[in-house]
DNA sequence: CCAAGGCCTGAATG
DNA sequence: ACATTCAGGCCTT
């Protein structure tokens, strides 16, 4: 088989992973948390902190993860399909809000909270001769009332933000420590954050902290392992418990390796589309 | 350890 | 129209 090293951002981008993208004729726009980021259709990035950050995890061995997850039809299939797909580096914080707002949610109302929320407390700068807001840093949103960060649409989730920005704020829990820590250990952590639980803590460790082996298991992998690996990995409730979880994730790493978090990525986008789900 | 119910909100369904 | 249902879950009982 043949594996293409080039990035398509379309793909990467409408995956699922980010909220606060958008696109002109020759560009895509991104905040992460303190930068904004301008990304040709070749994936090349511009920084407006000027930071040489790896956001499309382009220093990744992509072929050899390409040929470690191709354990099956169906992935083999989804990533041949959706070549150039990639996972994110994102800004930690950013990251950690952004799925806290997403539980019980979908995209594009994730995506008009957040809107709200880096209107209403980010910082306003220009870049390229256009306006951005910038994600709030933690303390702003620690500071922040609950009725001032429910007035962006979050519902009930804003004391969840609230008490996240809190700790992250106090550095009780510092993301560039969690990077260092081993999947298990990062994930005991974070889950002791208000409004994560597996699925959320799955997301921010794959796509902000660096732990490819997380495979954050929503419905729709859940619909996705009872479809097409119903074999493999028996399901028989709906909504899977903790344990139930903690066994799962256990039998996709065995069969999927140690860069699963990707295969799940593809998995995703692909069922995604075959269902015409909206993206940005 | 598991099951059930509640939760903000808005777009989609009936 | 208007009421239900549902959506990238989590928390409490």
């Amino acid at each position: 088989m043949q594996i293409i090293t080039s990035i398509d951002v379309e793909n990467s981008i409408n995956s699922g992973q980010v909220f606060l993208w958008k696109k002109d004729e020759n560009y895509w726009y991104g905040i992460n948390g303190q930068d904004v980021l301008q990304v040709d259709l070749n994936g090349n990035v511009k920084s407006y902190q000027k930071l040489k950050i790896d956001f499309f995890r382009k220093n990744d061995d992509i072929e050899k993860i390409i040929k470690s997850i191709s354990k099956d039809k169906v992935v083999k299939n989804a990533v041949k399909k959706y070549q150039g797909l990639r996972i994110t580096r994102q800004d930690p914080f950013q990251c950690l809000i952004s799925f806290i707002i997403s539980s019980n949610s979908n995209i594009p109302k994730i995506k008009h909270c957040l809107e709200n929320i880096v209107q209403k407390f980010g910082k306003k700068i220009t870049f390229e001769n256009q306006k951005f807001f910038l994600f709030p840093e933690p303390n702003k949103l620690a500071k922040a009332s609950i009725n001032e960060i429910k007035k962006c649409g979050v519902g009930y989730r804003a004391t969840f933000i609230k008490e996240a920005a809190k700790i992250i704020a106090s550095k009780d829990i510092k993301f560039e420590q969690l990077k260092k820590c081993d999947y298990q250990e990062t994930k005991k952590i974070i889950c002791q954050i208000p409004g994560v639980g597996n699925k959320v803590a799955d997301c921010v460790m794959l796509f902000s902290l660096n732990k490819l082996q997380a495979v954050p298991l929503d419905r729709w992998i859940v619909r996705i392992l009872g479809k097409y690996y119903s074999n493999k990995f028996e399901i028989k409730t709906k909504t899977i418990t903790e344990k139930q979880y903690e066994i799962l994730h256990e039998k996709i790493v065995n069969h999927f390796g140690p860069y699963a978090g990707y295969a799940q990525q593809f998995l995703f986008k692909m069922e995604r589309e075959n269902h015409q789900k909206k993206w940005l």
